[in-house]
RNA sequence: GUGUCUGUAGCUUAAAUGGCUAAAGCGCCAGUUUGUGGCACUGGUACAUCUGGGUUCGAAUCCCAGCGGACACA
């Protein structure tokens, strides 16, 4: 089972340790999207120079390239790629879910490649092979995403998911006998915004041998408070919750803490960077913005990241208006760190106490300072 | 200097035999991005037919001259 220590309590929230084969992290915290096994912009020094604990890679995309034997062969993901710290895969459930022309059936899931168009199939079982071949530290169940937000087709993926979910815990079940228990399973709650499909799918979740939980299916932050308590108090208090997918808003992340979850993974970060949106204190930014060209401050005067230390705003909309690689690389160590410490300050303001000011002084400068 | 070709928005190009308010891409301006999307996506902006004559009901399109450019030959 998943070593997960808390130390703190206040209310849903907790502070813990998730101690992983490949070392701690630290909770709540925020896990960077290394999809393809690379946080995009950035190398893995820089990753760990900011301040991230631990990665997350997509089974979808490394299962299409370079292939899962090849990543067996390195050693598994955190030696191939060198990050040497904790890691996840996603088990690419959502990102088939999200191709054209996919054919599902009880079964599993039949799709053609983005890249080349090849024939695959991904079923549970095949996403629990995958993903110990490829050897993160957790792995997340394969589950059913709903193909729309209507309450019928919510009701179908939960359905489907739950049958999954057993399909996948005797697939790495039996994995574990075979090659030891080094790595662990996330079941994945579904049920979108009907609170009593997110509860009967908490509760099917929680009754299974699991190491921990994934939140899914986090279409809307709105209602997501409700959602979050209703979920994470039938889930057992002794095993970690990741809120997947989610972290591009601010206030996602001190919902999502405030209410029960462990860890959060979101692209939104380096994307936003990748297309010049970029975090401030007083909300995101777009630094191509004329108003920027003759702009001689930090990004963000009281940020320790590299990129705010060292460059200006003028600067990095240069970089951004010649389409310069460093204007993506500093923008992501910008917005990556940014997302990263504003976690680790929620953890610290819930072991000194102070949440709920820290929440409200950050929510209120971020979402109404007019820049 | 002579010959040939050429001159459409900031840039690169479109506009069949002359015929609807001369298009598009880039640029510029702004917005979007939540378990995929590495140069993404969505909008917006453009006092543009080198100048002056001529032919014609009508010219970016044909003719003449001037100015500018490219190539070739001296």
């Amino acid at each position: 089972m998943l070593k997960f220590e808390i130390e703190k309590r206040d209310g849903l929230a907790r502070v813990g340790v998730i101690h992983t084969p490949h070392g701690d992290i630290k909770t709540p915290a925020f896990v960077g999207a290394a999809t393809r096994a690379t946080v995009k912009a950035l190398t893995m020094k820089e990753m760990r120079e900011l301040g991230s604990q631990a990665i997350l890679a997509n089974t979808y995309h490394l299962v299409l390239r370079p292939g899962t034997d090849l990543i067996k062969e390195a050693g598994g993901l955190a030696e191939f790629c060198s990050w040497h710290g904790p890691t996840f895969t996603d088990s690419g459930g959502f990102q088939i879910f999200s191709l054209p022309n996919v054919k599902i059936n009880e079964n599993g899931v039949k799709f053609k490649s983005h890249i080349d168009g090849a024939n695959f199939e991904m079923t549970p079982e095949s996403s629990m092979q995958a993903q110990w071949a490829i050897g993160a530290d957790i792995h997340i169940a394969f589950d059913h995403l709903a193909k729309s937000e209507s309450r019928e087709d919510m009701e179908e993926a939960m359905r489907r998911t739950h049958a999954w979910l057993d399909r996948c815990v005797a697939e790495h079940q039996r994995l574990t006998q075979d090659a030891g228990p080094e790595q662990y399973l996330y079941a994945v709650v579904q049920g979108g915004t009907f609170l009593d499909l997110r509860k009967q799918s908490a509760e099917y979740c929680a009754g299974k041998p699991v190491d921990g939980f994934g939140i899914g299916g986090v279409f809307v932050a709105k209602g997501m408070d409700e959602m979050l308590q209703t979920v994470n108090n039938i889930l057992p208090e002794d095993k970690p919750r990741h809120l997947l997918g989610m972290g591009q808003e601010p206030i996602d992340l001190f919902v999502g803490a405030e209410y029960g979850c462990d860890t959060f993974d979101c692209v939104g970060p380096t994307r936003m960077a990748r297309n010049g949106s970029l975090y401030t204190l007083d909300g995101r930014i777009n630094i191509k913005n004329a108003k920027y060209k003759h702009d001689f401050t930090p990004l963000m005067p009281d940020c320790g990241c590299e990129c705010c230390q060292n460059y200006t705003r003028a600067y990095l909309h240069h970089l951004f208006k010649t389409d310069e690689i460093t204007a993506k690389v500093l923008a992501s160590i910008h917005n990556e760190y940014f997302i990263v410490h504003t976690v680790d300050n929620i953890r610290e303001s819930l072991l000194d106490g102070t949440f709920q000011e820290y929440k409200s002084e950050f929510l209120k400068r971020y979402y109404t300072t007019a820049l």
